[in-house]
DNA sequence: TCCATCTTCAACAATATGGTTGACAACGGG
DNA sequence: CCCGTTGTCAACCATATTGTTGAAGATGGA
């Protein structure tokens, strides 16, 4: 279920260790330890982190010997824009509509019909 | 702080519910009363949750009468999107210099400059 | 005024989360 | 073959989260 996915994505970015751990992972792959050299826990702890970053899909880890190199998932940062662009395009919208319909009370448009636009896009505006 | 804020924000859109209310007041403003009806909780439980959302400032609440009526403010997404393309982009433009770097490998291409764009963090891997 | 409606507050229970320490599996260098 | 390094697992503790119920504040209608 992708309700599970985006749950357990927003879940894992709501740590701001783990945010860190991402802005890190952005630069270059880190095994573990070195993951856990900026923060002051244990690195059971940042494993556990880790941890709940791959269950998300934002991290994969491969294996390098003893080391488990994290790689970031770039793809799942789609997932989350999706996500946001979609509520953030119907919000603005409908304020647009709010604009127009003042605009019709002051009554400086041509009496449009109350319908709203059955599909207008994003690209509409200005 | 803008750490504390996107913490609040992701966790706040980390529970499916809230994640629909998100949803359904893309589509317009509404009471808690109007907000708690698809669910099967209690009235309270979805106060709360407005309560959450009110926090992380994706939601504000006006007044009317006895009503609360809850309204989506949009501009939050953008401090998501912008923290969400930062690393996205970060990420692509490392798997672009790994493309380049095996293209010389391969000896096709002229040999662009090594030194990775300037984007400085702390530890960075040996 | 009295009352029904809408919402929030307070206290509680169950569960999830993030940290700790200790043990141990896996691996490569001497 | 040992042994140090790296990382995970397990058990445990403190705190946060999410739901419940009961009470109460605020407001407009009869």
């Amino acid at each position: 279920m992708t309700e599970d996915r985006l749950s357990r994505i927003f879940a894992a970015l709501a740590d701001p260790t783990r945010r860190d751990m991402v802005a890190r992972l952005a630069v270059g792959d880190a095994t573990v330890g070195e993951l856990a050299e900026p923060y002051d826990v244990s690195i059971q702890a940042v494993s556990k982190h880790v941890k709940v970053l791959a269950t998300a899909g934002l991290v994969s880890q491969s294996k390098d010997a003893q080391r488990r190199p994290c790689h970031l998932e770039a793809e799942v940062f789609d997932l989350m824009t999706k996500w946001i662009e979609r509520y953030r395009h119907q919000a603005q919208e409908r304020y647009e509509r709010l604009d127009a319909v003042l605009a019709e009370m002051r009554g400086d448009a041509q009496p449009t019909s109350l319908v709203p636009p059955p599909i207008a896009h994003q690209g509409a505006a200005s």
